[in-house]
DNA sequence: CTGCATCCGGGCCGATACTG
DNA sequence: CAGTATCGGCCCGGATGCAG
């Protein structure tokens, strides 16, 4: 891309991070280093081209790094845009989110991201417990100890929950925006006692949007529910 | 811009925010209401037709309104960027700020952003005291009372120092990782005492950076000092 | 003067094909 | 598996025109 030309932190900030898919690419490796393909994988719709021209430029910028089986990797500086990122993503989610996903792709390994948000920090009195969510290719297991919860690949041998459907009504469950009942109608599968997800606590960006996210999310028609 | 089409927060939010120019307009917009003109004016290199493509975008995507005057300003969720940008500018900084400004433009107006992530916060031990700063087209002046520091437009009646000279040497003074000896030597014009800056307390993001940073201006040759 | 619209050359983007 | 090559088309940047 082109530089801004300008000396101010941000846009020098977008001369490294500003191409379309850089963000993108460094939302994929967030999750540890990946091979090329696995990112091809992750970023649907990116062409071959622009994804190696990109982990070029992020490359020589300093951004990532390849690791000694030739896997791409965050730097330590890389590493340092998990915050910017996911403020970005808390800006952006009680209105964004809160529109259907419709036709638009879902990975379930973006799960981590959004659950980490959602369920931010250690709170003891989250009991341990462990959700199973089958939305896009592979099953993800939620597990919550000691206060703490993760998000891994995987299925789990005897989850209390297990939720299955479109990911935005999932979201919108473990959220806390949608009750169970809405859920439902909205396409997703619980086997378990829904009830229980409540106990996880998540953190309520904007309580005030979650109305709107409910309303909003059951104008979308049924039909293109389940995926 | 083309939707990436994907159901995450951050695909999401670049789908808004992720064009060219975009957030450098909000950036100017931080600052509170700007007419077309005066954006044209803070976003040296954009064509016209650009920016009045981006306001109606981020307009209709809520970003930002017209107020009862005609001017362009941010709306309530638009000002929520202000701490992302910041963090994303935090994080670029000790890398991209080290660089020497060279032939990127520099705006007076932009200090407020640098100042504000330098001097964060509330800090009683800093005394009250006034700094004027004379870099890009206007003087500006730092106003340092009950611990807050605050940037605004104009000259000040009686400063306590004086800077003028090119914005990196300037900034890197009143961050604190260039002595007033460095700094003059790369062509920051310094009256009144200098040694008073220190007491305003910068906050220094990353110490083990300022060699680096010295160096790196250092090596810049010096006929490009003043502007 | 403000606030754009139009036109045009060049570069970036996106899709597909292809190669070591 | 990990990219490179190619090509149409759209977006970007710069200049210019023009209506209120």
């Amino acid at each position: 891309m082109r530089s801004y030309g300008q000396y101010c932190a941000l846009a020098r900030a977008l001369d490294v991070i500003g191409d379309r898919w850089s963000l993108l690419i460094v939302r994929e490796l967030l999750g540890g280093g990946r091979r090329y393909n696995q990112l091809l994988e992750g970023l649907p719709g990116i062409a071959t081209n622009l994804l190696a021209d990109r982990l070029r430029q992020l490359e020589t910028e300093g951004v990532l790094e390849r690791d000694n089986e030739g896997r791409y990797a965050l730097t330590a500086w890389g590493e340092g845009l998990r915050e910017p990122l996911y403020d970005l993503a808390r800006w952006a989610a009680p209105v964004v989110m809160a529109r259907p996903a419709g036709e638009d792709s879902f990975r379930s390994e973006w799960l981590e991201h959004p659950i980490a948000i959602i369920y931010g920090g250690t709170d003891r009195r989250r009991p341990t417990m462990a959700v199973e969510v089958r939305s896009g290719e592979r099953p993800m297991t939620i597990e919550s100890s000691d206060g703490d919860i993760r998000v891994r690949e995987g299925r789990h041998p005897a989850p209390d929950v297990v939720l299955s459907g479109p990911p935005d009504a999932i979201l919108g469950l473990l959220a806390g925006f949608l009750d169970p009942a809405l859920a439902e109608a909205l396409g997703v599968e619980i086997s378990g006692k829904a009830g229980r997800l409540r106990r996880l606590r998540p953190v309520l960006a904007h309580p005030s949007r979650s109305l709107d996210a409910a309303t909003r999310a059951a104008a979308r028609p049924k039909a293109s529910a389940p995926r």
